[in-house]
DNA sequence: CATGAATGAGACTTCATTCAT
DNA sequence: TATGAATGAAGTCTCATTCAT
């Protein structure tokens, strides 16, 4: 309680610990693969010892689940609640969207997390149907919903929501893979700018689907 | 002497080998990644021992380059072909272009080598720039052209042609990422028909394109 | 917090360690040459497993170089000591200078290094060079200014000083390289007493190389 | 018989391939070393294939022991018919004795396989006593030999003459251990004329073994 | 006899994990 | 709890040797 007391410095750290670690991974993961990264890597980012890591988490596999159950499960609620309070239109709660999603995810580290999961996840079966629940089916059902409201309102022709709703997600986790992989390598040949060609694929997309006056 | 007589068994073994190799090595790497992938296990699935894939390929990753080049390098230039070729709308050819690639490349493993350079392209520096130099700039280059056909003859919006070609890729790389991923996981909760999916993110996207009467 | 109490055993070891794997490691290079040592057998002969031999020297040319590092470096710097200190004759000088040497070398599996060294020098061609700068030059120099030391004082006659200090020295390397090949062997035909033969040689070579009175 | 008849060419080709083995073997194994020779480089050094060296010899441990022993053993001989021929004083003996072996030996790869043999002989336990029986009790007889002549007729001191004989040889024997160690490194610092330095040695010896007039 | 494709034991090295301190 | 020295299974690659042609 008292924020000065001696051990609150080391109690916090204590308390901090798992955190620290799991941004480690995250960052080292996403940068080297899985099987690249090195436990003792993760432990010295974290600044602890490789025995440490091992007090918090029993394996690298275990780690690696606890770095995708971490990162990704906040996500959803967030745009459900994005989605209750909008009153415009159906397009502009759809741009919004997005445009949330890519902020606070495609420009932080855990959008990486899609490229390392689509890579390891044959490997982790455990892992798929976590996912799966988790992250997949929660971001569809949040998006088909949305689409399902352009419709019932009018805005959109009726065409299968959940394709629809896939097309719509799609760019954007692109956008992230390609961020985290080629996107990081020194490469000349192709530069495009993420958010423009973002804006760009989701227009097309919208105008696509807008019923036409 | 006689030309049609029957080449030596050991003959035969040693001009079909590299191909064994190379294809065992593409359904492993796809299946499980580059590094999870052992030699061991590449040269067994070819029905040969370790040491006869090192008579071959100098080291994995020479395997792993040579799986990238004899897969995909090959499909542009049809891409070109078809383009050339073509004599009715742009959409029409870049549905067929679409439907063609996928055909070629989305039923087959070799799609999945997408995701394995997406995750090891930061670990393998050299890759990055052959992959890009190969593969994904012809291939923009071919898209591009093919969009800008479509402005030209007065069918499609004056937008930018890279970023428009891009989205009209992304759907395609996208289904490939998923297929040999979560897709190939036995997972519940999110089944899509991969062809009707891609078929209306293509329409979408070439609905939004077009210019409207 | 008390100063004389034991050091963790873990410490301690640590400590040991290097010394404990150059020691295995001179043993047996020496026996069985560079190749045919492997790196387990010498972790093993210091009392550790493979692993914490890679924990100490990244790799087993390292750990042959900081043999050889070890085990010579220090000899030179003795011998060049014992000769600024003499005044008496200088045949007295070299007779105690190849009887100290030998005494610190010959007598211990380190003389067998040169041996080693002889034989792998033209697959380590960044050992050539450092042996020459560490151990032949600076012999070379303390033998040759001895021998000057000799002439100078009108004991010796103007021969090349080089070409003399190398005769000196080579009864003494010779002895050594035997000891550690064929007088390592169980092999009947030629039992000479080393030291005689050592003092036989350098006799000769020490009346020869006198002034006659 | 017919020098030109069509298959001696072939016949001459596998009557000599022992003996171009043996050749190519020789310099290999003087250059690397017994292990890191390769016997694929030993087999196309010699113009015939992997296969067609283990026609010839079982192993290439054998072929290492035959390589020494076609190389040494033909030596002896020519040395001990010198001695019985010469008539002039034993000096004079013994230093052509040492030139014509230098010459014989010293300046030919055959010089080399002393370092080899040092350096693995006590890996192969039989090569030991079939190279003291044949090379050194040999060579030490005929230097002995030589010596007593020496002292029998008044020219030389009267010393132990198995520890002088080994004076005598030693200088050579260093000087083409040498030779195909360091002496073949491009490394700075020591570089010596081996035939002065050996002439100097001999001298040396010579003069500190005669009867002072 | 000759070839060279194929084998597989074995070497070096790495690194996830354990455990004494 | 925290450490980091130690372990040893496992992976990549080499090369002596074999054998079908």
């Amino acid at each position: 309680m008292n924020p000065i007391s001696p051990q609150s410095q080391r109690q916090r750290r204590k308390e901090a610990r798992p955190q620290e670690l799991l941004e480690a991974a995250l960052t080292l993961f996403v940068e080297k693969g899985f099987a690249a990264t090195r436990s003792e890597e993760v432990a010295h980012a974290a600044g602890v010892s490789k025995g440490t890591l091992y007090l918090y988490y029993p394996s690298k596999e275990e780690l690696f689940k606890a770095v995708v159950r971490t990162n990704l499960s906040a996500l959803i609620a967030e745009g459900e609640e994005l989605v209750d309070r909008h009153e415009g239109s159906t397009s502009d709660l759809l741009v919004e969207l997005v445009a949330t999603w890519w902020q606070r995810l495609g420009n932080t580290p855990a959008a990486g997390i899609h490229k390392v999961v689509l890579a390891e996840v044959r490997n982790f079966p455990e892992l798929a149907q976590f996912y799966a629940d988790e992250v997949i089916v929660p971001a569809d059902r949040l998006f088909s919903r949305t689409v399902q409201r352009g419709v019932d309102r009018g805005e959109f022709r009726a065409l299968p929501v959940h394709e629809v709703a896939h097309a719509l997600m799609a760019p954007m986790i692109f956008q992230a893979l390609h961020r985290h992989s080629f996107g990081a390598c020194p490469v000349h040949g192709l530069e495009l700018d993420p958010e423009a060609t973002l804006r760009t694929q989701l227009n097309l997309l919208l105008r696509g689907l807008e019923v036409r006056p």
